[in-house]
DNA sequence: TATTGTTATACTCTATAACTATA
DNA sequence: TATAGTTATAGAGTATAACAATA
């Protein structure tokens, strides 16, 4: 292992791959702590019951086991997820025609609802620091977040 | 409010402010999901507690609130993260000399160490990630990264 | 009195292991 | 026997509240 040409200590500008895992690493460690804390306070659904909802309206039903696929969490997570949602009224559960063992997790028209109201409100304060960035700038985003999702769902 | 625009739902790509915001929120979730899930085993320390050691090695000594203002944590938690970071002697605590209240945190020639040998250890699965990348979306990210991380320390 | 940091305590989210029911 | 989901339990990380020491 060599760190020979690893300037970043001295300088605070990191180069290179190595550079830019370690920076994009810090800056989505600190961007999500940052985004946790921004939830708005009268939204009693945690972010992963946000991100399940979202993502049930955007791809349609799915099984317990699916969602936690994509949420890229445990089985058991993803149960007290939709317990939480199901609690809500948000969706509901229906054991699969083909297959009895699985559990389809439904949208309800509320939960619908939820996820088009509070998308604005929970992306309201980053929509904000966005509003606050150059053309160009959000346009870099624009290109970086799928290139993101498709890191994280690899 | 008004989503008569707002097309994500049926197309999965959404456009304007409030679609890259609500897009680069789920990505930054799910990628620092996938960043702790990845952790490497044998390195002791959270992902906290290696970003304040980052943090130190980069900008030097800091206080304890500085550290927790820096990281974006309450003064409990960083207190706990210091601990854990004295304990393994990478890190000294000293009372600052100018306001005895104040505690300055300061890298050991261990902790030192193990920035620059985790460095590389705890950015291996992303830098492995990255290097599959075309040379233009690694440029994306490379643009990408100083903006989430203003947008984070916002 | 106000501020810095610590201690005590509790909460949220997640995981693993053991279990139930279906296949 | 294997798989989908649940229940029970534990751990990591964080927060708030109350406190001690110093300014």
């Amino acid at each position: 292992m060599s760190y020979a040409n690893d300037m970043s200590a001295s300088t605070g500008a990191t180069s290179g791959d190595a550079g830019l895992a370690s920076d994009l690493r810090l800056s989505v460690m600190r961007l999500r702590r940052r985004l946790v804390a921004e939830r708005h306070p009268d939204n009693d659904l945690s972010i992963g019951a946000m991100a399940v909802l979202g993502g049930l309206n955007r791809y349609g039903d799915m099984t317990l086991g699916t969602l936690a696929q994509r949420e890229r969490v445990q089985p058991p997570s993803m149960t007290r997820i939709v317990n939480c949602l199901e609690e809500g009224g948000h969706v509901t559960r229906q054991p699969s025609e083909t297959d009895r063992r699985q559990v389809v997790v439904a949208l309800t028209d509320k939960g619908r609802k939820t996820v088009l109201a509070d998308r604005a409100r929970r992306t309201e304060w980053l929509a904000q620091r966005l509003s606050e960035l150059t053309d160009a700038e959000r346009a870099i985003l624009r290109d970086a977040a799928p290139i993101l999702e498709r890191i994280a769902n690899e």
